[in-house]
RNA sequence: GGCUCGGUAGCUCAGCUGGUUAGAGCGUGGGAUUCAUAACCCCAAGGUCGGGAGUUCAAGUCUCCCCCGAGCCA
């Protein structure tokens, strides 16, 4: 199965913040589990190079708005990879091939009659890069959202023809999946509701955009360029620029995962494009919450910035995902707090994960050759503790599927928690002073340390380093979920790609039992260490 | 100004269509234990459920008003 997510193209008015980065990663952890699920996965980010807003910053920066778009999108194409980020495609939307996506798809929307002249006037904030349809009549009106000074404008624009949409829009955001968290649903229908208004498509006199064939002086709008790049990143970097091809490059998407402040263009603007365009429409589309630090939101002004850049380096990237994914309900607004941040990440992983790993490999090691002990009754798939790797592989399945991070980290972590209960009701380092209770440490052991390895297994595409760490060391290879798809036809074997329902190495994983018996371990090491800040991030 | 969502233990949150002493994790305090990364396991204290009024035999859960936070639209 096909299964394309994409991240916003991110705005290189300035470099990534944690936001962003926070999304990114959400869509990560997505990315591999359909990866380790065997799906053919296209994951997309990019960067949104054009308009105002970016010329202004360029030359207030003495450079040329293509230098600044290709510093910044540098920066953000080095911060992915610092973090490990599984994308398949970076798109810049000043890339030549997306200019001539734009033009394909807006001939389509013209096609159809969508697109008029209009004139436009009104005050017009630059930051928004949006005419503010109520300005105060005042002399100097001001942005609500930039605290900006708007400009005045009046221009001949184009308009995008949405009002023709308003009983398709309504259907669509009716459908129970599209608009996530439903919560955020009504909001989006609210302003449906109110009537659809064409909106402009193109501003005159800004040379930082796109040229509108057959409109000279007009450039696109920035978001009506921006969205298209969904569709621009599918298209193989080789292959020549053919709208249509995206139906074979993965088009629709599956998801569209956003920050809740840009739901309206995503949930109402671009289904209508793309309806106009007579082209299928991405399946959901899910707001998350923003993040805020200590409590107050982070800004330039407050000088409170979290730099996701210091955050890796000084506290890892398992850390960081960890206490995103886990301490955060996607969909919510979170508060970022360093000391919550470094106890959670100390007893989660350090404690409850690394520490089983340690006692369980060190104990098993010392009493049993140095290796997996003797499976014995440990090995029986009624085991209490395979019961309850079941569970959390099963509820933790259903939570990714729902982006429930949290669910789905707290379902690992709880079978983590059970064979850490189980060992010391078992205490097998009493057990193992007394005579003949060899052979019921060793299954003890044995179930404990499958359990262990079924945290590892889990972990996979939420902490897919910590996961590794912790397979190695019980001598189990890792998982490919990252950039090369570990089901790719070209790598899997025939049969198993003849064979729809072939499992992955990943679901094959999840089988009670697997960890050899007589198997050598090697010296445990701590796969986590604490974390020690001892200064604010 | 309008709309939407949220305001539950120190912190992050669960609490479905209203119904026994409001739950979990973290943090705090105590106990147990020694295999292990001062780790693990057990127990306890902690809340007039943002404020006020109302509906009801019964409200964190429904209605209205107000306050605070976030987003959207003006």
């Amino acid at each position: 199965m096909s299964y394309t997510l994409t991240t916003p193209l991110y705005y290189v008015n300035d470099r990534a913040h944690l936001g962003s980065t926070y999304t990114t990663l959400a869509c990560d952890a997505i990315a591999r589990h359909r990866r380790l699920c065997g799906d053919q996965v296209h994951f997309i980010t990019g960067c949104d190079e054009h308009g105002q807003k970016i010329q202004r910053t360029a030359e207030a920066a003495g450079l040329t708005p293509q230098a600044h778009c290709d510093f910044i999108s540098a920066a953000y194409r080095d911060l992915w990879s610092r973090w490990q980020i599984s994308n398949d495609r970076l798109i810049r939307t000043t890339d030549p091939r997306h200019r001539q996506l734009v033009e394909q798809f807006f001939a389509r929307v013209e096609a159809s009659g969508d697109v008029v002249e209009g004139r436009q006037q009104g005050w017009y904030c630059v930051a928004c890069e949006e005419f503010k349809d109520d300005a105060p009549g005042a002399e100097d009106p001001e942005c609500s959202i930039h605290q900006r000074p708007l400009e005045w404008r009046d221009e001949v624009n184009l308009f995008f023809r949405l009002s023709r949409y308003q009983a398709q829009i309504e259907e669509l955001i009716a459908r129970p999946g599209f608009v996530q968290p439903a919560s955020r649903r009504r909001e989006v229908e609210n302003f449906v509701a109110q009537g659809l208004r064409d909106f402009s498509i193109s501003r005159i006199d800004l040379p930082w955009g796109i040229p509108v064939p057959g409109h000279p002086g007009h450039t696109f709008y920035v978001w009506f360029d921006a969205l298209l790049g969904y569709l621009t990143a599918l298209l193989e970097p080789d292959e020549p620029v053919v709208l249509e091809q995206i139906l074979q490059r993965g088009w629709p998407a599956q998801l569209h995962v956003i920050g809740k402040d840009i739901l309206r263009f995503h949930a109402v603007y671009w289904p209508a494009m793309l309806l106009s365009a007579g082209l299928p429409l991405p399946e959901r589309v899910f707001g998350h919450g923003f993040l805020t630090r200590e409590g107050q939101k982070m800004g330039k002004s407050l000088g409170n910035v979290l730099d996701p850049v210091v955050l890796l380096e000084r506290c890892g990237r398992d850390a960081v995902r960890w206490y995103l994914l886990r301490d955060i309900p996607f969909g919510d607004d979170g508060d970022f707090q360093q000391q919550r941040f470094s106890d959670l990440v100390n007893n989660d992983l350090a404690n409850t994960i690394g520490n089983l790993l340690n006692r369980t490999s060190s104990m098993a090691r010392r009493w049993f050759a140095g290796g997996v002990p003797p499976a014995g009754a440990g090995a029986d798939p009624a085991h209490p503790l395979a019961l309850a790797a079941q569970e959390a592989a099963d509820r933790g399945a259903a939570a990714l599927e729902a982006l429930d991070f949290r669910t789905a980290a707290e379902a690992v972590l709880s079978l983590a928690i059970a064979a850490n209960g189980f060992l010391n009701e078992r205490a097998p380092w009493s057990r193992m002073k007394q005579e003949g209770q060899s052979e019921v440490v060793a299954a003890d052991l044995y179930a404990v340390l499958e359990a262990t390895r079924w945290v590892g297994v889990l972990l996979a595409p939420l902490l897919p380093e910590l996961s590794d760490r912790m397979l190695q060391q019980l001598g189990q290879e890792s998982f490919e979920s990252g950039t090369e798809a570990s089901s790719s036809p070209a790598t899997a074997s025939p049969e198993a790609a003849s064979t729809a329902m072939a499992a992955t190495a990943w679901q094959a994983a999840q089988q009670w039992g697997r960890l050899q018996p007589g198997l050598e371990l090697p010296e445990p090491s701590p796969v986590m260490g604490r974390l020690e800040l001892d200064s604010p991030l």
